[in-house]
DNA sequence: GCATGCAGGATTTTCGAAAGAAAGATATTT
DNA sequence: AAATATCTTTCTTTCGAAAATCCTGCATGC
């Protein structure tokens, strides 16, 4: 009766096609979610009232339940017994632990996707870091501040350039885990590009290009190096910004 | 009124004491079946019908979906639209994927405590040894078949020893990675021990003499490739096992 | 004969209310 | 006045029913 679902749920003949297709309420709650305490619109060590949320987002109990359960073992959640959820709070032990797991992570699928990767695999890496440096050159030789929307078009090409390296490693998991750590790390990065962008003191394409070249050329030695490098230095950066403020 | 909770959230003044102090009924849900699909006695694919669970658990189906929710995300339950839930499959590709993750991350975590490990440590691993030691010899020499108690008598022995080893690599991800990883191999080590013990093949208990003599001397490399060659060679004997079966 | 559409039943998913705990406020006793 | 007990309020958690969806078998039309 009352019940409105956005769900379309019959096979709209191209399932990668439309965009908001979230299909159930658990999974837009989620997803959702996810978004907001990734884009730092709720602060970490915030309690998430379920009344609250369930305002914001407009859905009953049961599918923010699920949802915050999931974020749980995600690590953006905290969830105490009896007494509810809350954001993860963030540190600057936490931001190197996310990094240096991530780099122990991609390191060795990177590693093994060189080792293992086909045609598609490097006419992927090669797409993907074209797609990136196209949208880094629309954007920065301007100096000024850059939108939400920039930001998360360029999160989009950057990650799906770090995704492409290690396409081909074979693991189910090592693909996951990169995945998952890629969000926590989001948390981080995406609040310190907000604050100020200090362009040219660091050139971020050509790191990328370097990695990429080391990968093409099946040097795994040097690829790793060179990822965990880029990797440190963001997380160095970020300390950086994060120390002056909240200790 | 009859709403009949186990839950006695009034702090027992000792919080570690009680064994069954279960507190939501969604940890109680969350804990059995993962006991349950761990411990195979539902079959890799099956679905898992909200109904049956409810009737088995006698929990409703809040709790219910909140846990296999997080069995999702720890790759112990698979989610299907809407079309519920299902044991997550098992294969031979798959045990192979969770011992080679596991390995690099219970190898890395072995490294860094073997940089950072003080006294306690040390202390820990002996410890540990010591009581995995004295249960395997209670029921090794035996040529009988395990009861499924014994079994995991010895399978929490066994994982306390393995955790000991990496107790002080700094890294809470490394430590959480490492206990999920556990709960996803034991599906496949637990049907092949309860199947056939092939005793005398293997001296798991100089497998594991050797790593801690390792971890003990400091002597990182040499711990890091005895850990991974005691996980390939499980893994080697499970396969074995899986093969002429179900393939 | 084969595809297509349509009831009917089974199952998942969502809802809102009711029950249970925790935190805070007020009263009571020592 | 301090400590403890009791009451209130706020919030979480659980429940069972209602709604939405999927699946299956049957009939209908080509």
């Amino acid at each position: 009766m009352r019940v409105k679902r956005n769900a379309t749920a019959l096979a709209s003949h191209e399932e990668t096609a439309s965009p908001e297709a979230s299909f159930t309420a658990a999974e837009t709650a989620y997803r959702k979610l996810r978004s907001d305490i990734v884009a730092g619109i709720f602060e970490p060590g915030q309690p998430l009232r379920l009344e609250f949320l369930r305002q914001r987002y407009g859905l009953s109990f049961s599918p923010l339940r699920e949802a915050l359960n999931r974020l749980q073992t995600e690590r953006l959640v905290l969830a105490a017994a009896l007494r509810g959820f809350s954001v993860a709070p963030v540190s600057i032990e936490e931001m190197w632990d996310v990094t240096e797991t991530r780099s122990l992570i991609e390191c060795e699928a990177l590693k093994r996707s060189i080792a293992r990767g086909d045609d598609d695999w490097e006419a992927g890496i090669v797409a993907a870091f074209h797609a990136l440096d196209l949208q880094v050159r629309r954007l920065a030789p301007l100096g000024r501040e850059l939108s939400v929307d920039e930001l998360s078009a360029l999160e989009v090409r950057h990650q799906e350039f770090h995704s492409a390296l290690i396409a081909k490693c074979g693991s189910r998991r090592l693909i996951n885990l990169s995945d998952q750590l890629h969000v926590e790390t989001q948390r981080y990065r995406l609040p310190a590009l907000a604050g100020k962008m200090p362009t040219g003191t660091r050139d971020v394409a050509f790191e990328h290009r370097q990695i990429m070249d080391a990968a093409l050329a099946r040097d795994a030695d040097t690829a790793q190096a060179l990822l965990a490098a880029h990797y440190r230095r963001t997380a160095e950066l970020i300390e950086a910004q994060m120390s002056p403020r909240s200790g």
